[in-house]
DNA sequence: ATAATCCCCACTATACACATAGGAATAGGA
DNA sequence: TCCTATTCCTATGTGTATAGTGGGGATTAT
């Protein structure tokens, strides 16, 4: 039961481009570095970002990603749904998918598990996320590391 | 973000045996058909289980297993720490393994969401999925099918 | 002895994480 | 206007962990 690292890089994204919305539009190349994560894969996250409307797109030179909405306007839970997808935790948490649903007890527990996980992610948003950032860097002296 | 096959077949397998109990020692056969799962994979699992002690094994003919623990004494977050693991959710929830922890946000709500998942977990045990199992099968009539 | 059963080892299949390669669009200068 | 560097975008390949399969040996009741 690991968080993929879909949600964890993709997070973090949205949280480095919160820290520099104020400047040009934000190139792959330089999220990647300051995240320490793989170009390649994180542009990939970008893609989903941008269809599920959480990023725009600049292309060409001078170009980048920047965020589409305000970051207090973003939950985690809204990410989560797009990054970690619908059936996360089981298949079954909410629907009768499974053959077996009718006589399943573990079900009710799992569901439990995912409502007390997302609630945590629907009280918390991007715009948490980037002013604990900035206590951070204001504590340490480091700019771009958060 | 998925609950892991371990995990979910060795809970459905606790609940057969707690089921069934009274009787002599369950094949994992029996266990395999009842609850829908490959048996050879179940047996693997059973490993897991007897390692930590949550089973207890007969070999030979007639031989098969047993719970070691009354049912109302194990919680489904005793299992979850061997079927899943210690490093569940992330690797960096509960030290610095990661060369990004200090200066991590993400960590901490990670971290809020390993625990109120954990939560659900402490305060379930196997009697009480064994309650609701023994409810569903009067209600249906099917004896078996849990 | 025989059949039933646990137990161990190695193999295959599938999904995720990540890398590589190239193409398409755009900004800026010659 | 045309060229070129920059950047997003798409498709495909590779490594690794989880999930599942299979054969056969060890143990025990009958
Ligand atoms: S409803 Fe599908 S396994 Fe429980
Ligand atoms: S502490 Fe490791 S990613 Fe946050």
């Amino acid at each position: 039961m690991k968080l993929t690292t879909k949600m964890r890089y993709g997070t973090r994204a949205l949280v480095d481009l919160a820290l520099h919305q104020d400047q040009q539009p934000v190139p792959s190349g330089e999220i990647a570095e300051r995240q320490q994560m793989p170009v390649k894969y994180l542009e990939s996250i970008l893609v989903l970002l941008r269809n599920a409307g959480f990023v725009r797109t600049t292309r060409g030179a001078m170009g980048g990603y920047s965020l589409a909405h305000d970051p207090a306007d973003i939950s985690l839970a809204e990410l989560f749904d797009v990054l970690e997808g619908p059936d996360a935790l089981v298949a079954c948490t909410d629907g009768p998918d499974c053959d077996r649903y009718d006589g399943c007890v573990t079900r009710e527990v799992w569901a439990r598990m995912y409502a007390a996980s997302r609630e945590v992610l629907e009280e918390t948003t991007l715009a948490d996320l980037v002013s604990r950032a900035r206590e951070k860097q204001h504590a340490s002296g480091n700019m771009y590391h958060i």
